[in-house]
DNA sequence: TTTTGAGTTGTTCGA
DNA sequence: GTCGAACAACTCAAA
């Protein structure tokens, strides 16, 4: 009996469910990747969240080999290529974990028509229909979510599954080349022994970052998040084994701070599986608004001011030093989304998917479900949404978040000399402190595209006609 | 069915 | 300089 383990989101061995099901449904087994046309040539498509993949592609690949087995990799339609390896292998069934966009899921119901397609659970702890109010139905609002997500049976130690030590494989039949991808940029080595190297990072020993979490991941010149993203994002661990180190660490946890720290790394966590099961539910929300009243937002959509936000030119340093972060590394710290988000949405007006467009276009952690989550948030838009009147100030916030301008500095080399007094306001700098920080302001860096207190009024009005 | 309490991440203004 | 209120209702979840 041969089995097939189509790879998705769940390039690992630790801990993985599609395989042991494979591995029991089998007894041999073909592990796949389909590059599919449709995901590669998208317009949603980040070139360096390719580049991370098909480097994990291969590395995947080396592992498999070390346990005798190997990977299939081929181009072309899921459901032409499907069913094409299931008979040239002779395999009598397809295993692979369950995923909940919506077109994830109509490529496997087409799949399904023509393979016996055997989904499992993985990419979240909580499989997205599990997490239900009384009545059923899901919920929308993140804390009571959040408690019923923590009351349901949590992993320990023991359930996560160990990596098989051998895994019978016929001979494969020749894979299709990887697709040619640009150099990865970002810090993130690709990999599932990279991934299992950050979380020990983050979580083990008694002086761990995750015990200073609550705090420092909000420090732009930091870094005080995991850095999992791009990990979870693919699989290459399991958000399960996340959850257990956070509810190890917690038990470790000596003080009230560290606690915090962790808990709030598990509420991470938790947004991750509550923005999976939201775009489950309510697909509708990839194409726009979670609430329709806010379909009548006059946005005003001016393409020069998207260009300068894509560009990182808006003549804000803590939005442009974000935006050429992005641009620079595929990546982003997680406080300057919220503000480069803010900004283009409040202080700009335009379409928060135009924003979610570009985070996709460039993100290597770029995830459909908590970024749409991300920027319906920002936009008030969305579940559980900011208030209307909640817009960030991008000087309070760098003042608050970056107070030596030391992320500043690092992305914007224009102001490497601007005095600390101007670092988020160098518009305000008087013309000889310009010339002295070799920073004319117009010249080497724009003045501001937009007046943010007025930005601000009239955002509030915009959003006070429509809802 | 009705009622009640609560709701990620902020900023500004005026006392 | 500090601090609390206002920003505005509305929807959700649960009793």
């Amino acid at each position: 009996m041969t089995a097939i383990w189509w790879i998705r989101r769940d390039l690992r061995l630790i801990d993985n469910p599609a395989l042991h099901a494979a591995l029991a449904g089998g007894g041999r087994v073909v592990p796949l990747f389909v590059l599919d046309p449709a995901l590669l040539g998208s317009d949603w498509v980040a070139p360096q969240r390719v580049a991370f993949l098909v480097a994990g592609l291969r590395l995947l690949a080396a592992d498999l080999q070390k346990r005798g087995s190997g990977l299939l990799v081929r181009l072309g339609k899921p459901e032409l290529v499907v069913p094409q390896v299931v008979s040239e292998v002779r395999a009598t069934a397809v295993y692979a974990q369950a995923d909940i966009s919506p077109y994830a899921r109509q490529r496997d119901k087409r799949v399904a028509e023509a393979v016996q397609l055997n989904l499992v659970p993985g990419l979240t702890v909580h499989p997205p229909d599990w997490v239900l109010k009384a009545d059923s139905t899901p919920y929308t609002v993140f804390t009571p979510f959040s408690k019923a997500w923590k009351s349901h049976a949590l992993p320990n130690a023991n359930d996560l599954l160990p990596v098989p030590d051998r895994i019978a494989t016929p001979d494969l039949p020749p894979s299709d080349a990887m697709p040619e991808t640009e150099a990865l940029k970002a810090p993130f080595p690709p990999g599932e022994t990279e991934a299992q190297h950050r979380l020990a990072v983050f979580v083990e020993g008694s002086d761990a970052p995750i015990f200073r979490y609550g705090v420092d991941r909000n420090q732009l010149d930091l870094d005080g998040t995991s850095q999992l993203s791009p990990y979870l994002r693919l699989g290459m661990i399991s958000a399960r084994q996340a959850v257990v180190a956070a509810l190890q660490a917690r038990d470790r946890a000596t003080t009230a701070a560290a606690q915090k720290g962790v808990e709030t790394w598990l509420n991470e966590l938790i947004w991750r599986e509550f923005y999976a099961a939201i775009l489950y539910h309510f697909p509708h929300v990839r194409r726009g608004n979670f609430r329709p009243q806010y379909d009548t937002i006059p946005w005003r959509n001016d393409g020069t001011e998207f260009a300068a936000w894509c560009a990182g030119k808006t003549g804000y340093p803590v939005v442009d030093a974000a935006m050429r972060q992005l641009l620079a590394t595929g990546w982003m710290h997680n406080r300057a989304r919220m503000i480069v988000a803010s900004f283009l949405v409040k202080d700009l007006l335009i379409d928060w998917r135009w924003g979610e467009k570009w985070f996709m276009q460039h993100l290597v952690d770029g995830d459909p479900a908590a970024n749409n989550g991300g920027w319906q948030w920002t936009a008030g838009t969305g579940t559980d949404a900011a208030p209307y009147f909640r817009i960030f100030n991008p000087m309070t916030q760098g003042a608050k978040f970056d107070p030596d301008g030391a992320y500043i500095r690092r992305w914007l080399p224009e102001l490497a000399n601007v005095p600390d007094k101007y670092i988020h306001e160098p518009y305000k700098m008087p013309l000889p402190a310009q010339k002295k920080a070799g920073c004319i302001i117009g010249k080497d860096y724009p003045a501001p595209i937009v007046d943010h207190g007025q930005a601000r009024q009239r955002t509030m009005d915009a959003y006070k006609v429509s809802s």
